[in-house]
DNA sequence: AGCCGGAATTAGCCGGGTCTAAAGTAAAAG
DNA sequence: CTTTTACTTTAGACCCGGCTAATTCCGGCT
């Protein structure tokens, strides 16, 4: 019924939407699908049209209920995905978004059924994101923040990693920084780069970019250094 | 670099190629893959810029080298994944070939390599169709016959099953009749109707085109009835 | 040899999804 | 309040892969 592009750009709406709220701009989905925004104008209408989304001229989109279970289901297929290569095929953390990308859209619901058994029905994915529910039922927004926007001294747990960047994956993978790692901010330089100590005493420093795609928990100040213990999951 | 759909007309090709053998007409590929022949023609066309089929003008059409081993590749591509899908996400024998079908297209080369792995590198599917090796080299010809053409007093083993059609693998599935089974024929009737007694000694009449679907090799007589245990993988 | 029927091709159309170039709109800056 | 600037949309084109209708070809039959 619906193409794999129109499902590419449902769920890509929903992502921007989940970060920087509704309405999405015509070039925000341009520049995360890498199209021009004519070529985005003219799908969003055909998305109006099936009503998926819901559109006010020159202003922006939003998803309908419609078009965010649309999304979800994408999404859930993507992550359950990562999570089978990671787990059953010996994928690393760093290799299966794409892989999951190009399959997401072509598996059966019985194929979804399967995996989501096999894995005994994860409700999060190697990168820490949330696996939509089998009935798609929205998931409710991330209260957790951005690792840029800590200070020095505070005390964070890593919680979800975006799974955009391979060699962000690759080098964090490196590091030791994955969901469940705990780690203390020890300097905030000019521009955003951060440098945290993990677990085992070691310092990193972290570009911008990096440390504003990590999503952290804050804990409570930590003067023993028993933080080591929190969700080594 | 091809497109999906030329990917299916490759594979198509080559599994007409390979019963009736070349030239392949334009009408057997339009009711393979259910389109009308304008549009075979037309896609025959830009197959041959590629260098992919080699074509004689109203005669029909042949895959060169290259489009052969493209075909092979595809075809290793859905017979793992039917093999993978039965063994290890608890497919039936007559699901798991729509479900290939949609993935064959999309998935890595380093998907491929770990499917093969964790299957230790089988060479048939669960249908007893050979799987390409890695290297895409070309299958032998297929030298077993079809079981509609055996008579009365013949004993068999069933070595393939056509798998595009689920409800036939359905019944097959039922009378307990899969690749390494053992058969006596013990009717042919009019219009290719054959009966058959399986291991058991249940008697089974299989419609025509059932019957020529299922490729078998012939056993010596076996007066003494031990054929149950030729091939019981 | 000539005709005829079945099969293949050509001609022409359409919708999907993309682009570039041009035009329009809204919001910020002066 | 007007102008500028950034963003969006419209216009028009292209390729892909499909279709129907019309035409052309080939091989067999008389």
């Amino acid at each position: 019924m619906l193409s794999d592009v129109m499902e590419d750009y449902l769920k890509a709406i929903y992502q921007i939407q989940s970060t920087s709220g509704p309405p999405v701009s015509t070039s925000a989905i341009a520049e995360y699908l890498d199209k021009t925004p004519p070529t985005v104008t003219s799908m969003l209408g055909k998305l109006e049209e099936r009503g998926l989304v819901a559109r006010e001229k020159y202003k922006g989109v939003e998803l309908t209920e419609e078009g965010e279970t649309v999304a979800l289901e994408v999404l859930r297929h993507h992550r359950l995905l990562e999570s089978y290569l990671a787990e059953h095929l010996d994928y690393s953390w760093s290799e299966v978004h794409e892989e999951a990308d190009a399959l997401e859209h072509h598996i059966s619901e019985e194929f979804e059924r399967r995996v989501a058994d096999a894995l005994g029905n994860p409700t999060v994915d190697p990168h820490g994101d949330p696996i939509p529910s089998a009935d798609l039922a929205p998931l409710e927004h991330d209260e957790t923040d951005v690792l840029s926007d800590h200070d020095v001294g505070d005390y964070v747990v890593v919680t979800r990693v975006s799974d955009r960047d391979e060699e962000e994956l690759e080098y964090l993978e490196a590091a030791g920084i994955t969901p469940g790692t705990a780690l203390e901010v020890t300097d905030v330089a000019p521009f955003g780069m951060v440098t945290v100590r993990t677990e085992g005493g070691d310092e990193q420093s972290l570009p911008d970019t990096v440390a504003s795609s990590i999503r952290v928990k804050e804990l409570e100040p930590d003067p023993d250094g028993t933080n080591g213990e929190v969700r080594t999951t």
